[in-house]
DNA sequence: TGTGTTCTCGTAAACGTTTACGGCAAAACG
DNA sequence: CGTTTTGCCGTAAACGTTTACGAGAACACA
């Protein structure tokens, strides 16, 4: 419908112009851009001269329809249900590393938006049967995911940014050692003398929530520090979430001198919240954040956490998700790779 | 080639597999999906179910191919250069916004990332050429903006979010009255007794930040006050940039007792700068930012700022740009619609 | 009954590629 | 010189759709 307007004009020029242009067949026009050897040299560069000249690039559907393949992954990104206007910053360096990796093999990464609330499937669905891309890659992985099973169970390629208790534990995926770094928290705020550590956290469908929760309470136990349920609180995952519920925890019998947030944008309005309650976050009550950005640094005290290394992680999720799919996997052939990362301890002032 | 691996499985079901299993050609089949007229009332509901039952949906690639258009819109995302970890949570509810009206439609988002640095020329070319998208969004418009020169040369359908002085200024555009608000804040800060007030803003390529700096220096001539150059720094449009450019304002021989920022990255930034020299802001100095988020609500102090209203924006550009298109205007045919949306003042603490 | 209209559907071409196949000429080989 | 190989290229089919066109049947009308 819409390109209906633009009919011809220069840029529409397809490999029959092309061909014409050149006094050649169609069919030595394909061989020589796609770098085919039976063609002759001097022929090739005509070809690729002229394909220059006249800002020749082949149709993307048509060469998709003949080769069965996009040549593109997509990224299925999706606001947060109750997230009104921030976002997901967390994800450009992320998705600028997938995007410079994929590169490298020729493909585009397109980053598909869903409406808030319905959780991808619908759009999920309508990526895979349409065959908009080649493979998904996803994030925000839950326990229990039916994202996974659905492509695992119609067979469709995908990778994971996160792990996931769905789909048999068989697909490509890399994650953070949230469970480590929660427990890593707790160890250093235990020597440093606290004992009444909180947790703020996401829902427990969240992966990475579930995670840190447990490598928190783990780390607890091994100290012989009882768990007391009225210190750990759930709350969405954005500054209007940590700042909700980071009260609940204070105002409990016997309240926290620690508090341990999921994120930093929870830290950020659960530290308001304290602040409003004449509790000054560094000073008198300890804060950590496990999933924190460059934006901790300019808190007011600048946040303790643990950074992950975005961008290299979009990189190397690439190449996992490549290595599960023969036609990209090298010579050893494809390979489910299970990725799991550390979290760098970046120490500051909050703690 | 990546599909190679994924041939004859449920999902990939072709027109054919439908009309021979109910019996019929596919060009009814094709015609009772596309609801045309022509076709029984029986018949159609019969294909429609054997679709639903056997999870068939239209290959993408030979629909665009067949009807020269892809049914998708592409929004060029792209870090900025330098912007090492942290990113466009700006865009998310915009991208919210222009993603539900465009399903309106009928027609995909799809978000194409670019490389830090390469400013998209590049990228925009191959979605251009290889006829990824039928229609393209900017952001971040500058003043001269080869994009826009480019586009409006090929006949490319596009909007962007921001203006320019490319292009001859006849492309459909939604931007917000960045002018105004750059006015508002001086106004209102000498109406609190200020006089000496910095502006801190990134490079004048990006047109928001002309138009801000044009709006701030018209509003305190008005007022009868000297635009001091000492007063005025760019940096990058992000926490580091506002951290780094803060104190060369603040060690000026006269420094200000109000600083605007254009963004709250850069206040964020700034603040922690004026922190460190011992300077409170909304206390000892007047702080008030041009593009606000609801992050702005959780800084100590919470800053004074405008806020856009984002998702609305999102959603009005996509009617823009269709309106421009004539496959998707009303009756009334295509035309060119050029807003500027006012931004809304939350008044805080820190000025 | 003959003619015209309407409804419904099948046929086939077309969109822009890629690629299997075959053919021709030149080169290599005996 | 005859045969085989090699290098290069053209032909045509195929990918999965949509749609112009035409045909047959049913129906209406005179």
């Amino acid at each position: 419908m819409i390109a209906k307007q633009g009919e011809n004009r220069p840029l529409a020029s397809s490999i029959h112009d092309l061909a014409r242009h050149l006094n050649i067949s169609i069919g030595t026009v394909s061989r020589a851009l796609n770098g085919r050897a039976d063609v002759n040299a001097d022929t090739r560069q005509r070809v690729l001269d002229a394909a220059a000249k006249l800002n020749y690039s082949p149709n993307q559907s048509g060469r998709s329809l003949r080769r069965g393949a996009t040549q593109s992954i997509a990224f299925m990104l999706q606001p947060h249900p109750g997230d009104q206007q921030y976002g997901e910053p967390f994800f450009i360096p992320f998705l600028t590393g997938l995007q410079a990796k994929l590169a490298e093999s020729g493909l585009d990464l397109i980053v598909v938006m869903g409406a808030p609330g319905d959780y991808q499937q619908e759009r999920l669905r309508r990526v895979v049967e349409t065959r908009r891309a080649d493979a998904v890659v996803l994030a925000y992985t839950r326990r229990e995911d039916e994202r996974i099973d659905y492509l695992t169970r119609v067979g469709f390629p995908f990778a994971t940014l996160g792990r996931s208790r769905s789909g048999g534990k068989t697909h490509p995926s890399l994650d953070l050692d949230f469970e480590k770094a929660g427990a890593d928290a707790v160890d250093r705020l235990v020597a440093r003398g606290h004992r009444r550590i909180a947790a703020i956290r996401p829902s427990l469908n969240l992966n990475f929530g579930y995670l840190f929760l447990a490598g928190y309470r783990k780390a607890l136990r091994r100290h012989g520090i009882e768990v007391d349920p009225g210190l750990i609180a759930k709350g969405f995952i954005n500054e209007a979430g940590g700042n909700a519920v980071t009260p609940q925890v204070m105002r409990s019998k016997d309240p926290p001198t620690a508090i341990i947030f999921n994120n930093d944008a929870m830290a950020l309005g659960g530290c308001k919240a304290l602040a409003e309650m004449g509790i000054k976050p560094g000073h008198d009550i300890a804060v950590i954040v496990i999933v924190e950005t460059p934006l901790c640094r300019y808190f007011s005290p600048a946040l303790t956490g643990f950074r992950p290394s975005l961008e290299p992680m979009g990189r190397r999720l690439a190449e996992i998700l490549l290595a599960s799919i023969p036609a990209f996997a090298g010579p050893d052939g494809a390979r489910i790779i299970r990725e799991v990362w550390p979290l760098e301890l970046i120490a500051r002032d909050s703690d």
